[in-house]
This record gives C-alpha cells, structure tokens and sequence, in this order.
DNA sequence: TTGAGTTTTCAGAGATTTCTGTAAATTCGA
DNA sequence: TCGAATTTACAGAAATCTCTGAAAACTCAA
C-alpha cells in the first residue's frame, strides 16, 4: 500500500465505529474503494496486517450491508471482492441502512410507548413529549426515503440551491395557495 | 419510574451506543426528556440505579452537547437538569453535533489527500476516487448545514413534500431556464 | 475561615467488543 | 468420491469501553 491509501484507510479504520462498523470493516472497505482491480481475502489480510479469519468476516458484515460486490475471476477459485461503482449508490445504501438500524426500532418503540394506556401520573406528560419526538422522527424518516428514490442529478440539483429551497417554496405557495394542505400531503 | 417511561429509557440506552454516546447517557437523557420538572443528579442516579459519578460524567457529556439545560432552584444547592425543550432543536443539536464528529475529520482528511501528490502507481485511481467522495460528502454537509438554518415551519413543509419537490424543480426549470448555473450555484 | 452539602476526578474492576489461530465446512476439478 | 484450495465458525486472548467507589475539589452560608 503506498503512503497515500494508507492515510486514508486508517482513517476510514478510526471513523468505522462512528459509522456502525469496526476498525477492521472500515478498513477493509476503504481498501476496496480506492482499489482499481478486486482483490481477494488473502490480499486484503496481508495489506492491513489482519487474520485471514478476520477479513473474512468483516467481508461478509461489508456484503450484509450491500456495499462490496462478489467478481469470481474465470480459472481463479477464490472470491474477489470490490466496491460499489457509483458514491451515489453508496450513500443511499448507507444512509438506508442507518435508518434500518438507527431509526426504525426507535419508531417501533415509541409508536408501542403512544399506544399504551397512560396508567400512572407522569405518564401523560411523557407521552406527549413521546409524541413529539415520533412525529419528527417519522417525518423525517420518511422524507430520507423519499429522497433517495430521486436521481443523483436531481438530488444535486436540489443540495446545491441548499436553503434558497426556501425561495422555492415561498414562490409556490404564492402561485398555488399556502393553505391547500391537499397539495402538500 | 413508571413502566412506560422505564421502556422509553431502555430503550434509548440501547440505542444510544448507534447514536454517538453510551447506555448511561442515553438513559440519562431520555429520563430527563420524559421529565416534567427538572432533576438533580441523586434522583436520577436512583432512578436509574447508576452510581452518582457515572451520572456526573453523563450530565456533562449531554452538556456538551448541548442537549440539556442547567436550571438552579432557589433554596437548593444541588444542580437541577432539564432537556431542551423543543424537539425540532433537539434535531438540529444532534444533526449538528453528528457533522461535527462524523463528517468533518473525514472532509479533512479527503482534501490533505486530494493535495498529496501521486507518486506511485494506483495513487492516481485512488486519489479520482476520494475526489468522487469529496464531493459528494462536502455537497450533502453544506446542505444539511443549509437546511438547520430554515425555520421548523419550513424544515416541514419541505418534508411533507418529500420527493414531489422533484415537481418543483423541474418547474422551477422550465420557469427560469434549466442550463442557468449561475441561478443554482 | 470553616464545614456541610454537592460535584468531579480517577484508578481499577467488570463487561463488552474485537481479533486471532485452529479446526471444521464447503467448493469444485479430476 | 477424493482431495486440494478456499471460506467460515468459534473458543479464547487481547484490547477497549464502561462503571463504580472512594477521595479530592468545589461551593456557599454562616
């Protein structure tokens, strides 16, 4: 590895934890991303100065998540392994995953919490703060999810304009009427 | 505490350790967001069964983050802790802070790369792909950083829209002109 | 300044997570 | 079916993170 992938694949190593996965797994998939060709577990073990055994799971936490892609090379009996394409592709599947494991069960929870019945004192006042907190949450959730069906153009097109959306929506709401709540749902 | 609010707490302790702090943080928080009145660190330390120092230390990390508030009561040395109130604060607080700890070391290390010559061979694949990452990550910062700036009023608005915005931009196009950068820049 | 009430610090115990090496399982050509 | 190449499972070692209890530091009224 020359020095320039090794900063960066340390770094992705030391970042891992913060983005749901461990030093080995970051490493392994930063290894793969700048990597022009796929590599094989015994390449990728050596040059990270990992077990064998390691790599091997970290492989299969990185296709769990569906961020590396299998390539079985004609006359070679093992597994090469590389990265998505595309950043966009990356970045839906990532943030997809943390709203499948970050933000899911927490909506689970919190629906079960408002459902209920508000038995003692105190009860009340926490289901309303409950409440608030799952109807940010859901919305949001819900508009990650929707963004994500847009083209990386239009998605683009859309965080370049960044707060001047704001313009936009004025604008509409001027054209078509601010309180046609129909529209909007 | 309650059996409703004892689920919430759990549960925001498990989760915690997926949003950037510990079970005892969590927990410390959650309790303090379910919480009409304020409350000193003894209470909360036997409502949770956590020793006072591990308490301490989480209070003062949650003070860090800024997602609680110091309150005195008159006639009372102890410190009296509360949640934000507001839960759309409370999102910008965590976006905020997450940018800060996620995104940020890995901007800064992208770009000390990006200037880094190329001296040996694979570097400059390397280096296109760090560039794609770049980018995208520096767009999708810079436009959450944009968006915390909008009003809750308007941050929902734009949500409940969610991918339909795609209508109002491409009429937004057809209006003033798709090919004018200058307007999206 | 004193001292009771309160908060903070910190070393080390305890728990959890990560990593390795070995052994078992799988795959596939012959 | 056999056996060599490769992948996976897993027990325990190593590293890391979390939590506690005791003691130090701080705060404020008297």
């Amino acid at each position: 590895m020359t020095p320039l992938i090794l900063t960066f694949v340390s770094h992705f190593g030391e970042m891992g934890s913060r983005w749901g996965f461990n030093r080995t797994v970051g490493q392994v998939y930063a290894l793969l991303f700048v990597s022009e060709q796929p590599l094989h577990a015994d390449e990728i073990a050596e040059h990270l100065s990992f077990s064998r055994s390691n790599v091997s799971i970290g492989l299969k936490e990185l296709q769990g998540w569906g961020l590396i892609r299998l390539t079985r090379i004609p006359g070679d009996r093992r597994e090469y392994f590389s990265s998505l394409g595309d950043v966009w592709q990356i970045f839906r599947v990532v943030a997809a995953e943390r709203r499948r494991r970050e933000v899911a069960p927490t909506l689970t929870v919190l629906r079960e919490s408002l459902m209920a019945p508000a038995i003692e004192p105190g009860d009340k006042y926490a289901q309303e703060r409950m409440r608030e907190m799952y109807e940010l949450v859901d919305l949001a959730n819900t508009w990650f999810d929707d963004l994500q069906r847009l083209s990386p153009e239009s998605m683009a097109q859309l965080m370049k304009m960044g707060a001047k959306v704001q313009k936009l929506l004025n604008a509409k709401d001027r054209l078509f009427g601010a309180g046609n709540k129909k529209e909007e749902e």
